[in-house]
DNA sequence: GCCAACGTTGGC
DNA sequence: GCCAACGTTGGC
């Protein structure tokens, strides 16, 4: 364990239509989400292994006419376990987790700040430094994606502009 | 709205 | 435990 306070980054995707960087923002409580709902097991992994509160997240908006990042987010819960899977009436709802063995994670995250200029996929594409990064890749569905502070930091710079 | 990729499911 | 079918994702 070399540096266990060093803060690990982010990318998380979520669909525009159900809920984006402005309703983070403006429509949840202390500008708080709750990232509920991740049913795949690579994304449950790192959301119940790896989030720690401070973490910094880009909050990457899918299905829409620019996908991009619009901005950041910060970790400020992580890692509990995701109650819209034990409430059978909740569109989650999942019968197979046990409450006392949970499948499923969630973790909480606050709207930080909005960059100047959304960084659209397109330019994110265009950027040599970021073409390791899963996001860009083609038919890369997985929702929550490990980002390397060099990323992090390159994607602030281009948001910024 | 098309379609490629990929995760999940379920029959065998 | 293999693998075909199916559902979902998400850029275009």
């Amino acid at each position: 364990m070399g540096c266990p306070m060093a803060k690990k980054y982010w990318l998380m995707k979520c669909e525009l239509s159900s809920c984006s960087f402005e309703e983070l923002k403006t429509d949840r409580p202390n500008s708080t989400g709750k990232w509920r709902g991740v049913r795949n097991y690579q994304a449950r992994n790192s959301i119940r292994d790896d989030f720690k509160k401070g973490d910094l997240v880009l909050f990457y908006q899918s299905n829409c006419d620019e996908p991009g990042v619009p901005g950041i987010a910060e970790v400020v819960k992580a890692g509990y376990p995701d109650p819209s899977a034990f409430d059978p009436d909740h569109t989650y709802y999942d019968e197979k987790s046990d409450p006392d063995n949970p499948t499923w994670y969630s973790v909480d995250i606050k709207w930080k700040r909005k960059f100047k200029s959304l960084v659209s996929l397109k330019d994110m594409k265009a950027r040599k430094g970021l073409k390791d990064m899963k996001v860009v890749q083609r038919f890369q569905r997985l929702s929550v994606q490990p980002v390397t502070k060099k990323e992090f930091d390159t994607i602030c710079k281009m948001g910024e502009k």
